[in-house]
DNA sequence: GTTTATAAAACTGTCGACAGTCGGCAGTCG
DNA sequence: CGACTGCCGACTGTCGACAGTTTTATAAAC
């Protein structure tokens, strides 16, 4: 392993070394600087990134508790594989956690929640126009997020947030999503909607029809259920 | 092949320091040997357990993940204050997740799916009639958790996982719950009826009456929000 | 007696090192 | 020629130690 991508030894400043490390690696993964299966040796990420193994053992918890890494006594940290099914299962946990958040949003829809939502949809579209497909992503997440704080249960938010690195990770998977992509920033506008209309069926159908299109861009060519070799 | 007169797994059983850590951290704050809100001092587990304290680090981060412990920058890890709030969030997340769960069940409810929950909660009623207050919750959760098995999201129930680990905690918190044992495991009985139904809308409100029964058991006499002092 | 300044103690974050283990490779035996 | 065995390198799990920081204890000043 080559490791062309590897950041400059500075990069990490003194600070919050497992932290720091653990952004780093998870940027390459999404980033696709290691492969899923790929096995990631501890010295040699030690090595490239001037710390201690310490701390890259601690980081690579962490990112195991996010499901981006997965642990195998004795051999190591691999990155995460997913295949179709796992990908369904991703989509599935969101729309469920969705579901409950809109709902409860619809019931308790604050002038202030209206407003965050409606900027937040405006930056995203914003975003859309432009080229960064990495920024359009984190804008939409960013507005799923601000849906649930508004829920007012931050117990569901942090739920949500252990997902979006893996969704972040499905996307970055099949990364060929900009197929419309402005049509998927303006789809908000139909959330917006059902929102003020106070109805939570309405929510319910909206966020449904929402997130099934989100799906449908991702899921697409993904590959056999199996792990792909190491 | 000739392993097949071997004993399933691996016969020695070489678990990590660290996963003996957590099971050790995780029964001591259960069992309330550490207060909400008290600081864990990594030197004293090392000494006490015997360890060094990178085990104890990578446990702590471990609990972290699973809502047990918190971390504080250069301070240490702390044992986790639950208040009335984030009770009644961890058990709003749990409806979320075991409606979605159990309204896909039922329309995939399989003879096999059938037979387990049945099987559980025989053994459900039988540890009601024992002593055993922790032998029942454990056997209640696994209720709860082959539900979510059957329902055929594996996503779900590791959501659901890492909420049990919160939910035992506020069981513990409060832990006179034996108000009325039997009535619980009985109530359970009207999950499977619904399942047998095979009507969602039946199944969703089985399961939101369920957990209401649950939630009220638990949340009484829960302390004002705010940290606990040390 | 209370408050501030200072010193000591305790603790966390991080590091380098050692030992046991795993996977692969070569050599050996059938 | 193929399967088994023992060795070798690489790596993980764990440890003890050091440095910087936070907290506590102590002393001085008001």
């Amino acid at each position: 392993m080559a490791l062309s991508h590897v950041a400059p030894k500075a990069f990490i400043q003194h600070q919050n070394l497992v932290e720091q490390v653990a952004d780093y690696l998870t940027q390459a993964i999404i980033q696709q600087h290691f492969l899923p299966g790929e096995r990631l040796s501890e010295v040699q990420l030690s090595k490239d990134l001037g710390v201690s193994r310490a701390p890259v053992r601690e980081a690579a918890r962490l990112l195991e508790s996010r499901g981006l890494l997965i642990s195998k006594p004795r051999r190591g940290f691999f990155v995460r594989a997913l295949n179709a099914v796992e990908f369904e299962d991703v989509f599935d946990l969101r729309l469920c956690l969705e579901r409950h958040a809109i709902e409860h949003l619809a019931e308790r829809y604050s002038v202030e929640a209206q407003r965050a939502l409606e900027q937040q949809v405006e930056v995203l579209c914003e975003a859309a126009l432009g080229n960064d497909e990495t920024r359009r992503i984190e804008e939409d997440l960013q507005f799923h997020r601000l849906m649930l704080h508004y829920a007012g249960n931050e117990r569901l938010l942090k739920a949500f947030d252990g997902l979006t690195h893996e969704l972040r990770l499905c996307i970055a998977l099949i990364t060929k999503t900009h197929d419309a992509p402005d049509t998927i920033a303006t789809s908000h506008f139909k959330l917006l909607e059902a929102l003020a209309s106070g109805s939570p069926a309405a929510c319910r159908e909206a966020i449904d029809y929402h997130i099934g299109v989100a799906r449908k861009f991702v899921v697409r060519g993904v590959g056999e259920p199996g792990e792909p070799g190491s």
